[in-house]
DNA sequence: CGGTTCCGATGACAAATGTCAGCGGTCGCG
DNA sequence: CGCGACCGCTGACATTTGTCATCGGAACCG
């Protein structure tokens, strides 16, 4: 029987997906939370094979819950599951150690099965979403490129900005036009929407 | 027994929300959709008594489908279920005729119970969402004011924006201003924000 | 009919933004 | 060490934008 921890804040799918994996005869649901923390100390206490995280939780990031649990929970393997398969996001969650990504397109056969692999030290990735992340390519951006378009993200003026990362305006300017001309935007605002397509901020 | 097309893009979630809806006595998940179109024909085909709408489908607005099917099948009652729940899309759900609007948060059994008062003829709206929109109050943006809007929507610059719909630059500034100025934003990318928020646009 | 609102436009001015060149500093690497 | 990459800053310039006043036409309503 395989002990699965199940991290999704929907309540509504949370219970489905619960009640789908739990008709499988080798799988038992042992824990569902909602939140990343609360997650965490599910995980810690009662010590799940596979963890299966939702990407976006209310508090921490499903990666970083993943990489937490990796830390703490020696033996549990984990696997993420998302609505918004970014290129970005699945790079970050193999080099967290994350086992499986799954895009919630895939049917419940294919979720059960993928339990099974990872719990059995295998990997899996969407071919779908491996293929988007391969043609997405590394981000050009530099660490602190990505902050500035980060705070850029709410459309926030460039002073502010520049409150907020403790940097002159006309620093920012010059980084959001370095980051606008690496991701081929003709200004910040277009490049944050690439950026996020492609998981990059 | 009631019959209930079930119509939502993401597999994983459909098939979950399916087995669960199926476990209910007098619930009978009769068809299942991934898409607008194929929930309107299912649906003139079928005849169910309730539509489970998602709001977001990769083709049509889960509200146009649910405006589309009253017209061809008379009977058969429309609910609404989605994971972002803005107060624009509320109203513009009601006002299709729509009987139920309900976030993922809630639970199977609420959703279950909210089937069959839709069935009955009765109406149900999440109360957290109701909320929500009664302190959003309605869209303060005139028609074209909101076009513009959704155009400036992915970062265009004005002279795009311009072209896309047909207008002099100016006249695109002016409108993009005042929307500016009704929403409360200081400049035309923070206000598509709040507009997205609150479901105007 | 007059008032109001919306649409679309123009022109002008101020402010914000994008772009470019260049400077000095740190750090890692061959 | 020298090189390159990144960080942070400055100053100057062109462009884009936001803002405001103002105009005319259409539609609607009391």
């Amino acid at each position: 029987m395989i002990k699965i921890l199940l991290a999704e804040d929907e309540h509504l799918i949370r219970g489905a997906l619960a009640a789908l994996l739990g008709l499988e005869e080798d799988l038992d649901v042992t824990a569902q939370a909602a939140t990343g923390a609360e997650a965490l100390s599910m995980a810690r206490a009662l010590r799940p094979d596979v963890a299966v995280l939702d990407l976006q939780l209310p508090d921490i990031d499903g990666v970083a819950v993943a990489t937490a649990i990796h830390a703490d929970v020696p033996g549990c393997h984990t696997m993420i599951v998302t609505s918004h398969g970014r290129p970005g996001h699945l790079k970050r969650a193999l080099a967290a150690g994350v086992r499986g990504f799954l895009p919630k397109t895939v049917s419940a056969q294919v979720l059960a099965d993928v339990v099974r692999t990872v719990h059995s030290g295998g990997r899996y990735v969407d071919p779908q979403l491996a293929a988007d992340a391969i043609s997405a390519g590394d981000s050009p951006l530099t660490p602190r490129e990505a902050d500035v378009l980060e705070l850029a993200a709410d459309g926030a003026p460039v002073e502010e900005i520049a409150r907020r990362a403790s940097l002159t305006p006309g620093t920012v300017r010059n980084y959001l036009s370095s980051a606008a001309g690496k991701v081929g935007a003709a200004n910040r605002h277009e490049a944050v929407r690439i950026a996020r397509r492609l998981g990059w901020i």
